[in-house]
DNA sequence: CATTAATTATCGTAAAACAATAATTTATTT
DNA sequence: AAATAAATTATTGTTTTACGATAATTAATG
């Protein structure tokens, strides 16, 4: 997918672990690992603005667009 | 809502109308508007993506988190 | 090796995107 | 002001997908 969404990164600056996260955001461990992993197709506002509140940062910093140049 | 989706920045700078953008990525223009006017209450990733590499930008700069600190 | 954390998998339900269409409102231009 | 274009709003129906609940499997950590 072209959208990536990493939240380690935040998550290791906040020192939280995931199972920290899912209770923050009031989602279950397995629905955020689909979120962690890539495998999530579409996103709530309402989960995604949780995740920010939670870990203190923008969209921005745990979304990315990755353009698929295959120029190489 | 606290996640804003802010594509008129985006869409001056490319010198775009949202009729274009909306043939760009696919949907109708009812449904850009909905994106636009902060109605949409999620958004798949594939839409995400098809309006990053049409405004050629990132998700954070037309997605915004606004904590809803009432203090004061 | 035992324990905890994280991922994967299934099934079911509720939510919401999105299409298609039409009507209405708002901008823009002549 | 009138005409035209652009954008928003509204409705209905379909399809997609989040997310819960749960359980099992696979990493990771002390």
């Amino acid at each position: 997918m072209n959208i990536i969404v990493n939240l380690d990164v935040m998550l290791a600056k906040r020192k939280m672990k995931s199972k920290d996260l899912a209770e923050a955001i009031g989602i279950t461990t397995a629905n955020l690992s689909i979120l962690k992993t890539g495998k999530a197709k579409a996103i709530r506002f309402a989960t995604l603005a949780a995740i920010c509140k939670a870990l203190e940062c923008q969209p921005g910093d745990i979304l990315e667009y990755v353009p698929d140049e295959e120029l190489a």
